[in-house]
DNA sequence: TTGCAGGAATAACCTTTGAAACCG
DNA sequence: ACGGTTTCTTTGGTTATTCCTGCA
């Protein structure tokens, strides 16, 4: 049985820390990716985005968003619907009382409308206080919309109204999330094994000048040995924004033949490029799924692509659909450290790119353009753009132009060359911003979505060949960010397996943390596909111990990494990080224990470890996890009761603070296990209230078994065995809780002779049940069968010859009928004898009579005491047995 | 302009073992 | 007076999370 707590469990929770606790939900059972279907998400979306289609009118995200829209000052005639309560203004203003469930979003819809409708036409609607009850009543159940106009002016529409995720949209959400991110993992895959293709590999290693060939001999390979081939890589191969609909390995083929392709298709081909020179390679990619949080996809789920439903699913480049985030600030487009240089090329461009835009930049804008024909790319939904998000990605194409074609016959203005003279004063990583490729469709324009790593000399090396770049995992963070892009998932490929390597390119994980998916989950999915990618030998033949040891040694590293984070500086940072903590941002039910080490500080508050965070309960919530206070121990923590637990109590008393008006908690090493008294003598020991509390086995007197059916309790008193109901939980009802019982606890010597008593008891109930309503219904039969027959004898008695004839066909069909329905359950021997008992004149003269019913004692119901009399005529009563 | 702190708003979670009135 | 039955009632405090505002 399931107590309402444990229902309610099923609700997803908010935190990191929950979700983890979460996963015994997860499909993580069997691990592999098969098992781990992305139907029910699928399922579950497609219900969502159909619903959506719908409800158009709903408060829901339409009106919510239309209202956002409001807010931001364009002029816009809004529809409001709150829910059922939809009233006119005019009768909230002049229905105060008015009480409803609803009533404090009416209430204050009303309130933020006011000014807006000040000068609206609701000043000339009808007065409600002319309109009676009914009229009141007909205006709530009626769906009435509400029309504000509103003018940029208002001053009221400024706060937008705050519209939260449900528990539903969330857990959709997440299940989209997780559908994406298996998509993803998959399209990896299929890229990874692309990259494998020995024909490409070998037409790759045709196009390589001969002095890259050697590399495949040398051994110990650095970092610098690469650049010139890394170098000689991002010059011959040009990205393209544009994608195809053919399958990934033919696109790659063309891609490696025009020397031109999709950033994911020329990441590929350094890939396979790397890997025919005996290099071991990954394909890393950041898999930027839809968002886990609901909010954050508005904007995408109004996009018409997802409503016409080629969205994710259907894209053939899942890769790059449009950007989950809505773009919120042109501004914003460059963070303001970083990535300076990308600002300065900002600032320099801008003059420059709204005068006089290249050929070049015009003929690669369609993300812009919503009617560029001069390509077969996609085109793709304007969105609601802002002249921000314009003039950044008219500079992105510039800076794009500057270096796809440099040494092309494109124009070759003063702005190019401030490019590529930025170009060569930066660093070759940072270098990579101003010549950031484009993936189609996305607003995240310029993210490195796609890169290699190359293992060298005992370490997995970022190699980005599209930005020209070489161990520049350090940058992946701030460019990413910088493109609006975020990097949740970093993951690797290799050998059809697949590695999670988020940490290596991501130094603050309490970003995001919060926006990856449950761990538990995660990992499962991942880990027959980790396993594939150790095991893998590609180009090296490795033996089982050095891959083994070049896995730990990367995992290693990367745990490294997790546990060497730099202190956040904001406070705000500490309330969910995985490492740190700060007193000030703990839970009433939380406390530092021990105390320390202090690890530094943070705005003057110490920070400690996350590990020195302790829960703590009280005595009773220990009790029910089957741990008990250690003797002598005093509470950690003292809480004061909330009022509600006063309430309603005599005031006088609780006002001083006694134990009664406080609560002790307990830290867990502050107790041990249960230890319950044993049961001896064949008695169960029991609680306060003589029954058990199972919580869970745990909390079993020693000695005892719980025995969970229903009815047993009169089995052990039969026997005259001791026993104690068991309580199993409670039921939270009208604000009250009542305590759920699941049959009984008893010492375990008993356990076989109980249970063989009940099975026997219980058989015997069953063919007493299957009894009873077999008589039932031969008693109804009876009943039926007894109202033809008087029936068919008063039809013979007073009916008119040529009538009795036809009625007697009639009822005579009828009954065959029921037979031919009924007869599987009656004997139908029984039906006829009564049927010819009925037809005897003497029986039938007792019926014709006006008869004094006659009762015979008839059947027991032994639970419910009631036996039940019938008498001869059919007619039967039901009689409580004193 | 941006990021942070703090406050406000909101959704979800957690709570957790009758009593008074009535009637026969 | 007593014992059994019916009716009443349908939380609200805490926490996590997010949004907004003001400030540096």
């Amino acid at each position: 049985m399931k107590t309402r707590n444990q229902a309610k469990r099923k609700r997803q929770p908010y935190g990191q820390d929950d979700t983890n606790k979460e996963a015994g939900d997860d499909p993580k059972a069997n691990g592999t990716l098969a098992n781990i279907t992305p139907q029910k998400g699928i399922n579950k979306f497609q219900k969502r985005v159909a619903s959506r289609g719908l409800k158009g009118k709903d408060i829901n995200f339409d009106s919510a968003s239309k209202l956002e829209s409001l807010s931001k000052g364009k002029e816009k005639q809004v529809k409001v619907n709150i829910g059922s309560q939809n009233i006119p203004k005019a009768e909230l203003e002049n229905s105060a009382p008015l009480n409803t469930d609803d009533g404090k979003s009416s209430m204050q819809v009303k309130s933020e409308s006011e000014d807006v409708m000040a000068d609206s036409d609701w000043e000339d609607g009808p007065n409600s206080n002319l309109n009676s009850e009914i009229d009141h009543q007909n205006h709530i159940s009626n769906n009435i919309s509400i029309e504000i106009d509103a003018s940029p002016g208002d001053n009221t529409a400024k706060r937008k109204p705050v519209r939260r995720a449900s528990a539903e949209e969330k857990e959709v959400a997440e299940l989209v999330h997780r559908t994406h991110l298996l998509c993803l993992l998959a399209r990896g895959r299929v890229i990874d094994s692309a990259c494998n293709d020995p024909l490409i590999q070998a037409s790759l290693l045709s196009l390589l000048p001969t002095k890259f060939l050697k590399l495949s001999e040398a051994t110990n390979l650095t970092v610098d040995a690469l650049t010139p081939l890394v170098n000689w890589f991002h010059s011959s191969f040009r990205v393209r924004s544009s994608s195809s609909d053919k399958s990934f390995h033919s696109a790659l083929a063309t891609a490696l033949g025009t020397q031109e392709g999709t950033p994911e298709e020329v990441a590929a081909l350094s890939v396979a490029m790397f890997r025919s020179l005996n290099l071991l390679t990954r394909f890393v990619s950041i898999l930027d799924a839809a968002s886990l949080k609901p909010d954050a996809d508005k904007s995408d789920d109004m996009s018409p692509r997802r409503k016409t439903g080629t969205g994710v699913f259907q894209s053939s480049t899942i890769m790059v659909t449009r950007s989950n985030e809505p773009s919120t600030s042109s501004n914003k487009q460059f963070p303001p450290l970083d990535v300076d240089h990308i600002a300065s090329i900002h600032n320099k461009q801008t003059p420059e790119t709204s005068s006089k835009p290249s050929c070049q930049s015009q003929s690669q804008s369609q993300t812009i353009s919503p009617v560029d024909d001069q390509s077969n790319e996609r085109r793709v939904d304007l969105g609601s753009k802002r002249k921000g998000d314009l003039e950044f990605e008219m500079q992105m194409q510039m800076a794009l132009s500057a270096t796809a074609t440099k040494t092309s016959e494109i124009s070759n203005t003063d702005s190019f060359k401030k490019l590529k003279k930025i170009k060569c004063e930066e660093d070759p990583s940072s270098s990579s911003s101003s010549s950031i490729s484009t993936a189609i469709g996305s607003r995240k324009v310029g993210a490195p979505l796609y890169w290699a790593e190359v293992y060298l000399n005992g370490k997995w090396v970022h190699v980005d060949t599209i930005n020209a770049t070489i161990d520049g995992e350090n940058k992946v963070e701030a460019l990413v960010a910088a493109c609006k892009t975020s990097l949740r998932y970093v993951v690797a490929f290799n050998g059809q397996g697949a590695k999670d390597v988020t940490r290596r390119y991501c130094a603050k994980w309490y970003k995001i943390a919060s926006h990856r998916v449950n761990s538990t989950w995660w990992d499962a999915v991942l880990a027959p596909l980790k396993d594939l990618e150790s095991k893998t030998t590609q180009g090296i033949g490795l033996s089982d111990n050095l891959r083994n040891e070049r896995a730990s040694l990367e995992d290693m590293e990367l745990e490294t990494k997790a546990l060497t984070e730099p202190l956040p500086t904001n406070q705000q940072a500490y309330r969910s990080h995985h490492l740190y903590a700060i007193e000030r941002w703990l839970t009433k039910y939380q406390i530092l224990h021990p105390k320390g080490p202090i690890l530094g500080f943070c705005s003057g508050h110490p920070v400690y470890p996350r590990a020195s965070v302790q829960i703590l309960h009280t005595k009773e919530k220990w009790l029910r996890e089957g741990l008990q206070l250690k003797v002598n121990e005093l509470p950690v923590k003292v809480l004061e009761r909330s009022v509600k637990v006063n309430k309603g109590k005599v005031t006088d008393e609780d006002d001083c603070v006694g134990p009664t008006g406080t609560i002790h908690l307990y830290g867990k090493w502050q107790t041990e296990p249960l230890c319950l008294p044993h049961a001896q003598n064949g008695i169960v020991p029991k609680n306060e209230r003589g029954q058990v509390d199972v919580w869970s086995e745990k909390c079993l007197p020693p000695g005892t078994v719980h025995l969970g059916f229903p009815r047993i309790f009169n089995i052990a008193k039969k026997l005259n065995v001791d026993y104690a109901p068991a309580m199993v939980g409670f039921e939270f009802k009208n604000g009250r809780s009542y305590p759920l019982y699941n049959g009984i606890v008893v010492c375990s010597e008993f356990k076989d002779m109980i249970l063989d008593a009940y099975g026997e008891e219980e058989e015997r109930r069953g063919e007493e049940e299957r009894r009873k309503s077999e008589a039932k219904a031969l008693s109804r039969w009876y009943q039926l069968l007894s109202s033809i027959v008087t029936r068919q004898r008063l039809n013979n008695r007073y009916a008119k010859p040529e009538e009795v004839s036809s009625c007697h066909k009639n009822d005579v069909g009828k009954t065959n009928d029921s037979f031919d329905h009924c007869s599987t359950s009656v004997n139908t021997q029984d039906v006829q004898k009564l049927v010819s008992l009925q037809e005897n004149d003497d029986v039938a003269q007792t019926f014709e009579d006006d008869h004094e019913h006659v009762f015979v004692n008839g059947s027991l119901d032994v639970e419910n005491s009631v036996r039940k009399k019938s008498c001869r005529c059919g007619f039967s009563i039901e009689v409580e047995e004193m």
